[in-house]
DNA sequence: TTGAAAGCGCTAACAA
DNA sequence: TTGTTAGCGCTTTCAA
């Protein structure tokens, strides 16, 4: 018996010709009878789909895109999956593309320029339709040049070497916010930890703390300020946010409040204020970035700059599926900033006039 | 000038046969120096190359598969990727498969056998060269006919339609320990939140909940058991696993202490847990399943079933390599049990005698 | 050391 | 209504 599950990997797969053969009827017939050709006499459809079914036939992909098929394959490039903002982004466009019969390339970078690069490469070589990317700081040249044959946006990152289509969120007001509120509540000596000001949004989010505070007349102390790696490379994300935030508790005008620039800080940031104990928000106000699972439970609630996520991810995929369906839209730039928003929880109070420890 | 980033995406990609006629020579000698093949001279192979470099030139997939190369091309299907454990293995496996120059087609079922079909049809005519799956309860037969053409192993969950090849954890024995933890606290009345037996790892983790009970010479009472959709679909997950706990808790035997049996829901059991305002480990002893980023810091931290997720998913994936290097390894099965353990938090404690509310 | 030609599986133009 | 043929871009004989 050769039931279902018996083909063995080995066996070679099912072809148009293998079914012309069967049938004794030319290949062609077969495709048309396949793609439901008007042409194709009703009896022959109807056999001809039938040992397609019977035979598992599946056409091959590569063969039909070297007569110039579309490529169903969109490549999503990011730093780290890990990262909820991410793996949201991948769950949306997933689905998006799913949907369309499409399928999702998932490629991390760490952010690594070579593995950027390495990654760009092999999409072009696999013919992808489409790119969604967090771009690296600084994507190399060539990176720049393969992304110029393909379709493709920006996504939370903006470098101006590539496309000038972006989906992203307003990385200065968010952080700018979520300052002003600490200020609101009274804290003058606030601290901020946050990815390299390399990074195009490491850059706006401090600009965005710098500015609230020179706006509030409040001296910005640069001991203050600590920025580091934003996702979790070896060194970075939460071992640099916890690092960052024993320093600044360390320092003898120690901060009575921290604004952080990144998920994966926040990450760091609450892992060390867990291991020192600290009572949030009696011995240090936390305003955090990104909204994970579970940071609505950390101690008392994390008070966090909330990024609507879904939207974004499914704004991002909707319009690349838009571009490769009209490539005109290239033409004109498309950018796209989805507004974000402080959700208020427990972990910013007054500051405590108390000393520390 | 046409500088980077200048090449339009309408433009047509450069072909060998456009480095040859450029050069004056022959696509042959093209496709041979650029393979580095010792017979063409130093000269020919250093203009070629210099030429491709200039012309970004990258070899077409579709073409060099149609004249037999190996894919590079491995699915992953999982039902949800935002679940954090899937999310490690897309991690873990797609830096593996980094390292080889393959790539990584994400594809996420939601549970559903159709949508799971659909992606494996899908892979299947992309030519994948292998898969790595977490299959839904009950595989469409289209589903194991396809599979029985690709290389492929199961994680997670292993059903036996499927090839004999699994990379899991012993499910019985985790929320067996698990229960174990809470009768050695004193509770008799142990509650289980968890997914469907329809499911194999949901029939296995309740029978580790059940056998845990009857060794202890405790009843069990089946009001005290809950099953329900484990990953995160429309009425799935946390949804059905918060209103489970409310359930339970509603009883007049309410348990005194709750184990689940999937990461999502114990994210919906936590969630409830903590709108309910319940004292944990006062009110209830809790021992979740899965260690999400977030669980340590729920209330006084969650104790819970821990899986070795990064090992699991490296062992998987380098074996699956292992099986493309060498089709020959899937004559005999293999099956790999990865140790769990339980993590000690602070959401167990004595069983509380106050009545409730 | 290089070139010419065939062919992978499919589709589409052209014939019949 | 169906068959024949050419060709997508690449690799790989076979010839030179």
């Amino acid at each position: 018996m050769t039931g279902a599950g018996t083909a063995r990997p080995g066996a070679r797969a099912t072809t148009a010709r293998d079914l012309a053969e069967h049938l004794g009827i030319s290949v062609s017939t077969v495709g048309r009878a396949l793609s439901d050709d008007p042409r194709i006499s009703a009896p022959t459809r109807a056999r001809v789909q039938a040992l397609a079914a019977e035979l598992g036939y599946v056409a091959n992909r590569s063969a039909r895109m070297m007569r110039g098929a579309p490529s169903t394959v969109v490549g999503l490039i990011v730093p780290d999956v890990r990262n909820s903002f991410f793996t949201s982004v991948a769950h949306a466009l997933g689905h998006l593309l799913g949907t369309r019969r499409h399928q999702l390339v998932l490629c991390e970078t760490a952010d690594d320029r070579r593995t950027e690069l390495q990654h760009v490469r092999d999409l072009v070589a696999a013919q992808v339709a489409g790119v969604v990317l967090v771009p690296s700081s600084a994507p190399d040249p060539e990176t720049v040049r393969l992304l110029g044959t393909v379709p493709h946006v920006q996504l939370m990152r903006r470098v101006p070497e590539l496309a000038p289509h972006w989906f992203g969120v307003d990385d200065h007001d968010l952080v700018r916010q979520a300052t002003d509120h600490l200020l609101a509540a009274g804290h003058t000596r606030i601290g901020y930890v946050g990815g390299t000001a390399e990074v195009p949004t490491g850059a706006a989010r401090r600009d965005g703390y710098r500015d609230a505070l020179r706006d509030a007349g409040v001296a910005a102390l640069p001991e203050h300020e600590r920025v580091g790696p934003p996702s979790s490379t070896e060194q970075g994300g939460p071992t640099f946010g916890a690092a960052a935030l024993r320093d600044l508790l360390s320092l003898p005008d120690r901060p009575t409040a921290v604004v952080t620039g990144s998920t994966q800080i926040t990450r760091g940031v609450l892992a060390a204020a867990t291991a020192l104990r600290l009572a949030v928000p009696h011995d240090l106000s936390l305003v955090g970035f990104g909204d994970e699972p579970g940071f609505g439970w950390w101690g008392a609630g994390l008070t966090t700059v909330t990024l609507p996520v879904t939207d974004l991810a499914t704004g991002c995929g909707a319009w690349l599926l838009g571009l490769l369906a009209d490539p005109d839209l290239a033409a004109d730039p498309h950018a796209s900033v989805t507004r974000g928003a402080l959700t208020l929880r427990g972990s910013v109070g007054r500051p405590s006039t108390v000393s520390w420890r």
